[in-house]
DNA sequence: TGAAATGTTGGGGCG
DNA sequence: ACGCCCCAACATTTC
């Protein structure tokens, strides 16, 4: 833990921040200021290195609204954010070379691309003669501490979890530094402007601005209302889209604006009876650690088949389709109306996931890899980890996937989950006139009902891309071909 | 973290 | 009173 050894105290360290836009439990932060040596602080972007994902539009949003949050965090200890792009190792000696720093500290990532480019930079470093550390923060446990019995990564989640709880209580969330003691003279930086994160020619992101707040604050207020409201009742109410029954967590772990640590011991700590809704949500933050131990393990989580006898299935390739489905003009109310929540917030809910992916993946029989990259450019909480793993589970292609033969019905979903109609009435308002009778069903409204709703079929609202029967017994046709008994 | 088809049961209408 | 049928409600199986 002590940067300090073999360090010259008068030097300065450097932080480097990625996906850990915080100060409050930072260990990386924490020990550069017990350190006592003068901090640099810079966050340093390499999405766009050769073998990277690029980031994708929502988040880009986020990520300069994130980055202006925490560069006002840092400037009320005096601690300017230094914004640097290009390779990690590269930028970090440059950083070293500038300041005079003899040591660099920074929180660990777990996509294979970031691990590569980390390990490079710590060897690097170190044949520098640099003191590199780093620290955990963005999962609750390192992935390859969590073992099956037979010693391999868990393909299945709930003895995942059954492991879990057996390792114990994570770790205490550590506090924000109550000061950082500031590194003097100006260090060069790139402009946050000239990043050209935010949207523009449109500008599409008003309807997200108005939903979410990014940044540590923000996050810490989420994790507060969630806590103070929804979390009771949130074994049922997490599956009703038309009120606010989750936690809305999501884009603010995926920017480490909090981390699961804090998460889960806020969660305990409000937890007034073990096995009731609160142990619920911590099993949903266990999926999340699950999916990224899952890619941690398998590098290619977000572009390969994880069960590889979907390698010759065949996918259709329908553009027309595909473009339905992603603005939200299936004819089935409640895909349509997830994914225009989708487009206009930059987030959807999670039932809602699962209903419009097994619609692409099942009734159109377009490839998941499709759904995954779209929800890559339009989520804001999009991640390496979570949003292939989901992907590939909902496709049934997955680790411990959906079974081949689950098809949502995307009417009687609607029905369950969106019964009073408020979610789809949100969301595709052409057709909020309909009864709660035939809202998730149009096509079955007499004429009547629907003139009075003013809705005509195929005009003002579309006729259904699919016929969900026909598409069911496609499918089962198509997936029987895969079954795995050989 | 399904849905649909098929099977079973039991109450009530009715001859 | 009794058997028969219908059918909703629930359970099981199959996809």
């Amino acid at each position: 833990m002590d940067v300090s050894k073999d360090t010259d105290p008068g030097r300065p360290i450097v932080v480097l921040f990625r996906h850990d836009l915080r100060l409050a439990d930072n260990r990386a932060l924490t020990a550069a200021c017990e350190s006592g040596k003068p901090v640099v602080a810079a966050f340093v972007r390499d999405d766009q290195t050769p073998g990277a994902r690029p980031l994708g539009g929502a988040r880009r949003w986020w990520l300069h609204k994130s980055l202006e949050s925490l560069a006002v965090s840092l400037k009320r200890h005096q601690v300017q954010l230094v914004l640097r792009a290009g390779e990690m190792r590269r930028i970090a000696l440059s950083l070293v070379e500038e300041t005079g720093a003899d040591a660099v500290v920074w929180n660990r990532r777990y996509d294979p691309c970031g691990v590569e480019a980390d390990t490079a930079m710590k060897s690097a470093l170190a044949e520098a003669g640099i003191a590199p550390r780093s620290f955990d923060g963005f999962l609750l446990h390192e992935p390859w501490d969590v073992k099956t019995g037979a010693g391999g990564p868990f393909r299945v989640y709930s003895p995942f979890w059954r492991a879990l709880v057996a390792a114990g209580e994570p770790r205490k969330p550590l506090p924000a530094p109550g000061s950082i003691r500031p590194h003097h003279g100006r260090v060069s930086t790139e402009s946050l402007a000239d990043w050209n994160l935010l949207p523009s020619h449109p500008d599409w992101a008003g309807g997200i601005a108005e939903e979410w707040t990014p940044g540590e604050t923000g996050a810490g207020e989420r994790l507060e209302q969630f806590l103070a409201g929804p979390v009771d009742g949130y074994g049922e109410g997490r599956d009703v889209p038309g009120i606010r029954s989750t936690s809305r967590l999501s884009p603010h772990l995926a920017h480490g604006e909090i981390s699961p640590f804090q998460i889960w011991a806020a969660v305990r700590a409000a937890q007034d009876a073990p096995e009731n809704d609160a142990e619920k949500f911590l099993k949903e933050l266990a999926w999340r650690e699950f999916s990224w131990h899952l890619l941690f393990h398998n590098p290619h989580l977000a572009t390969q088949n994880f069960n590889e006898r979907f390698d010759g299935f065949e996918w259709k390739a329908d553009r027309k389709l595909l473009r339905a489905w992603q603005k939200g003009e299936t004819g089935y109310p409640i895909v349509d109306a997830g994914m225009r929540e989708l487009w206009r917030t930059g987030w959807m809910h999670n039932r809602v996931r699962m209903v419009v992916a097994s619609f692409l993946s099942k009734h159109l029989l377009i490839d998941w890899r499709e759904g995954e990259k779209w929800f890559w450019d339009t989520l804001v909480d999009a991640d390496l980890g979570n949003n292939p793993a989901s992907w590939q589970w909902v496709a049934g292609t997955g680790a411990d996937a959906a079974p081949y033969f689950r098809v949502f019905n995307p009417v009687l979903q609607g029905e369950k989950f969106d019964g009073a109609g408020d979610y789809v009435r949100r969301f595709v308002p052409e057709i909020a006139g309909l009864p709660d009778k035939v809202l998730h069903r149009p096509w079955e409204a007499d004429g009547a009902t629907l003139s009075r709703a003013g809705v005509k079929l195929g005009e003002t609202y579309p006729v259904a891309v699919v016929d969900h029967q026909q598409a069911r017994d496609h499918a089962l046709a198509a997936y029987q071909n895969i079954r795995g008994d050989a």
